[in-house]
DNA sequence: TCATTTATGATAGTATTACTATTATATTTG
DNA sequence: CAAATATAATAGTAATACTATCATAAATGA
């Protein structure tokens, strides 16, 4: 798996950049030191100066790859959903069960993400925790339709179109395939924020992953279809 | 219902404000003014010099009511929630069969909120948006753990828990009551923000509220409970 | 290889934000 | 009616979110 993920960049639309961070060694600094500042410090706090300062490099720099915080936002994010794109095509790979694959899909969609080591300047463990904490921010705000007409949430929906795909697949007359998932991803996102930090909101379970089960059992009795055995 | 409601105010956590803004003019201007003005611009380009020059007030001023615009977003949101509390206290009372009052909690909690105009000052369809569109900011900061020790999320987490208990009472197995909860909570709030911008995100239907039947739906199977019959 | 394009760095500057401080003037209350 | 309290007006500060300019370094291609 390491090595088909080397071979090739993940596509990222090329509007939410000046100019791509993946050309040039200083675009891809700023890119893995925006990772690790946002995480440390949140993406309120988080400026291009401060960037600047911890790369040896500078604001104006900065801007020649993208045009402000959000757009940089944006990028991390859709960065995310064209990597959990793959993740799901390459583990869904010969699975010809659609119910499996479903269950691959959901687990890998709202597990815990560890470093995985596949892009050098990448840290997926971060950069997981800034999707769960910060990508609202990134669609949440008044410029959303603009946004959406060039195309930035295209890597998002797409995802949530082929995951319900297989739903459809299961069970053809479920009304719901789209809500079910995009409800499942920001719900299992939300979910992991509650448990760290609101644990009230959450049911804390030892020893199994609580927030992957309730996910699968909850699509599964949705669609009426059984889950499969192990 | 409506003169219920006259009769008293909704208690929110005293430390969201410096002073208390239902104790004077300016201080429930401050809040019925910030809610057109959030929902106006979003909460980004929203700034306490704005909000006094609409008001026809000091900026100064408004700073004696909150510490900041985040103080203010957690006073609003917390309001909000209380006062769901009370629409499902009193939407759910004198019903006795548990699953007519889960049903009725769900609508309660993902319809669409029109303006209700029990209180003067607050316009709750825009108090309901901004809460669909800027709540998680109020919580998603690196301030949250402080901002939970001092109990700003009580009647969030007190609201999850009351209809928890409702799932407890016709299920006392099910193992993820709060997860289901707050998941269709969150999740109704984006599918209705999802359905405005990113229609993609989600299966608007027409005639019938898609949101609120997704969720009664998914909630009644997932704790294999049935739903009552009308 | 050297001229030219292109990328980066350094510095400075502007408008706005997120406040705090001070003083003056209303308004309320005892 | 005096004293306390609330509000208004103004000014000021440090930080943010940029933009502009110019110098220098690195890459490229004729």
């Amino acid at each position: 798996m390491q090595d088909l993920f080397t071979s090739f960049s993940l596509q990222v639309n090329n509007r939410v950049y000046i100019k791509n961070p993946e050309s040039s060694a200083l675009g891809r600094k700023i890119v893995e030191s925006s990772i690790n500042l946002i995480d440390e410090v949140g993406f309120e706090a988080f400026t291009f100066r401060k960037l600047g300062l911890e790369i040896h490099s500078n604001e104006a720099s900065i801007y020649r790859y993208f045009e402000g915080k959000y757009k940089l936002l944006l990028y991390l994010t859709s960065w995310y959903w064209s990597w959990m794109e793959y993740r799901i095509a390459f583990g869904l790979a010969n699975i010809p069960a659609p119910e499996e694959r479903l269950e691959k899909a959901i687990k890998l969609l709202t597990e815990n993400i560890e470093l995985d080591g596949s892009f050098e300047h990448i840290n997926e463990n971060k950069l997981n925790k800034i999707v769960i904490a910060e990508s609202s921010k990134s669609y949440m705000t008044k410029e959303v339709d603009q946004n959406n007409k060039e195309g930035f949430f295209a890597g998002y929906k797409q995802l949530v179109r082929r995951v319900s795909d297989i739903i459809l697949e299961i069970n053809p007359t479920y009304k719901y395939p789209h809500m079910l998932i995009s409800t499942l991803i920001e719900g299992a996102h939300h979910q992991r924020f509650f448990a760290q930090h609101l644990p009230r909101l959450t049911d804390a379970v030892n020893g199994e992953d609580a927030i992957i089960e309730f996910s699968k059992e909850a699509t599964f009795k949705a669609i009426g279809a059984k889950r499969p055995i192990k």
